[in-house]
DNA sequence: TTAATGAGATACCAAATGGTATCATGTCAA
DNA sequence: TTGACATGATACCATTTGGTATCTCATTAA
């Protein structure tokens, strides 16, 4: 059905790519800073970058003979929309979710 | 690491799976049912219940000779916690959710 | 009691997944 | 120009995953 919804799970869905996007979350980086951080090779990095690129969730630059990897926040929209089909079911923690938007915006 | 995320984003991770929410989400089902609305066997779909329980989104109520599946609206907070991580990324997003709330609330 | 029904368990299979090793390409700097 | 560096691409491997077929068990109904 509908491949962006699949896609961005399935980035989701593991925990190294999770960890990924926090990291990016930090600042942007190279896939040679972010293998610095894992015990895994840089093949197996560029591997996760590319199901994160597929489930629109970082975007990459290319500088020079580096590849900057930034997130991409639009690219959750499909999981959050997904979600808030149920806001009648798990709505406690999607009052959570307003009041961390009601702290952000002052 | 926390297994429970790990479980609940596994267990989202697949199409199928995501359909079964959805469908428990309107109604409790039985596995019965719920194969009668796919396309496979009762005991794949058997085995996405079972993700889905280890993901703690569905719980299972002995009931005679059947097995009530309904949906766990608790099962989703860790996966709403760890999106809330990034409020500040995809705050648009989550405006929208909140609309969704204030709709709800009326 | 006996047969039918709803569900769990297991063995098996093909394909996807997460990883490595290795080689190729483009860019920067001396 | 030449070497080092950052990255991409591919072949390969073990494990996991999503599926079927089949067997067993428990409960309901005749």
């Amino acid at each position: 059905m509908d491949p962006k919804i699949q896609n961005a799970f399935r980035a989701l869905a593991d925990p190294t790519r999770r960890d990924i996007v926090q990291m990016l979350a930090a600042k942007d980086m190279t896939i040679a800073q972010l293998t610095e951080r894992f015990d895994m090779t840089r093949a197996a990095v560029k591997k996760h970058l590319t199901v994160l690129s597929d489930g629109g969730l970082i975007t990459v630059e290319a500088k020079g003979r580096e590849r900057i990897n930034r997130l991409e926040p639009k690219g959750i929209a499909p999981v959050l929309d997904w979600l808030s089909y149920f806001d009648r079911f798990w709505d406690d923690r999607l009052s959570n979710l307003q009041e961390a938007i009601e702290r952000n915006k002052k």
